[in-house]
DNA sequence: GTCTATACACCGATAGAC
DNA sequence: GTCTATCGGTGTATAGAC
């Protein structure tokens, strides 16, 4: 293998981490089964890095990172009320209900189309729960998720000409435990019309916490 | 160690099995760490059960008819609007809100006294989701989160005199979510007041489907 | 820096004495 | 039925040649 810089090799380790534990689960991404997947040797990590379990809080930075970006370009955030290109200028703005049920249900599609993704996080986040060293990736992890729903929502309040009667935070929190539940059964019932309702439900139910401004 | 019948021997093992998982995680609930919580050889586990698989899909099983009894027995559900002894007569029923929101509260309370269990079911689940044998086994436990819901939203119209205006299942499965999410973002910041906060929130949101009889 | 080879612990499962 | 002893495999991590 050629000699590359550290932080490549590092970068190349946590990727394939990333598909192995997306694939077969956490538990399968054992240093063996991840070099196998980067196509380097054992010792390579150990080089790169000085445990798996360091290994596997750089795969939680890497993740958690990805999802900031995914949020901020366009996958949960909502609509900004321009999808035609035109400007929406004074008259008619959508409603607010709309507005995040749109941004909900772009979230189920994602959902079903690349559930292992979803699952992968959901059990890095389980995994650093029992760690007492991953503690700190584990609150950021979900400190990405609060501050997602807080950009999604205030740009879907924009959207809408609606200001929310509650603070922002509070409703933040309302949308990150509905994107929680909703991941949770479907990934257990799979149940994909059910998920398009309950998302329904949750959008109005979050567009309550809202009036025209 | 004594003889005894393999009924009992399956039970302590699957009892044995569930302390360690609430404990240390289904990843540490090895056979060995499994005989030696409960005391016994590693042979004996082998005889009662033909694999760790099988002891597993016993503790999923188990846990799960635990959950069924627990919300039976009033975890879950919600007061029956007589917690004084006193008939309610024909007068003043409770808000479905309130009701809803006991039900939510005291779940929050359980989970913040025994976090350890809730993590251990969401683990179980997760596990069930990577081993194709256990599939059954996690569509039967989310079967009884969701009739559990069914059974305390029904409850709980029945004391606030009120009647739902969609499905019950739909509503049963938005309190499935609501309870999943409080569940997961709790265990990963571990806020309770927010937590308590955000139970309020899918009450209210619960009752809306909801009217008057 | 990168590799092969290996140390050492622990895994699930079983053989065979009692 | 219950045990001890052990098999074969895999885990993380490291030593040492190149």
């Amino acid at each position: 293998m050629p000699r590359m810089a550290v932080a490549d090799r590092r970068r190349e380790l946590v990727d394939a981490a990333v598909r192995v534990i997306a694939r077969d689960g956490v538990a399968a991404a054992t240093t063996r089964a991840v070099v196998a997947e980067a196509g380097m040797s054992l010792a390579s990590l150990h080089y790169a890095f000085p445990s798996r379990e360091h290994l596997l809080e750089a795969v939680i930075v890497e993740v958690t990172e990805q999802e900031r970006r995914a949020a901020e370009a366009g996958l949960l955030p909502v609509a900004t009320g321009a999808e035609d290109g035109t400007e929406a200028g004074p008259a008619d703005p959508p409603a607010l209900e709309d507005v995040i049920a749109g941004g909900l249900e772009r979230y189920v599609e994602h959902l079903v189309a690349r559930p292992e993704r979803e699952q992968a996080l959901l059990e890095l986040a389980l995994y650093a729960m029992r760690t007492p060293g991953q503690r700190g990736a584990l609150v950021a992890q979900y400190a990405v998720y609060q501050e997602s729903a807080r950009a999604t929502l205030s740009t879907a309040a924009l959207a809408a000409r609606c200001r929310w009667t509650v603070p922002l935070d509070q409703a933040a929190r309302a949308l990150v435990m509905a994107t929680e539940g909703l991941t949770t059964v479907w990934l257990a019932d799979r149940d994909t019309e059910a998920a398009r309702r309950t998302a329904r439900f949750a959008a109005r139910a979050l567009a309550a916490l809202a009036e025209p401004a």
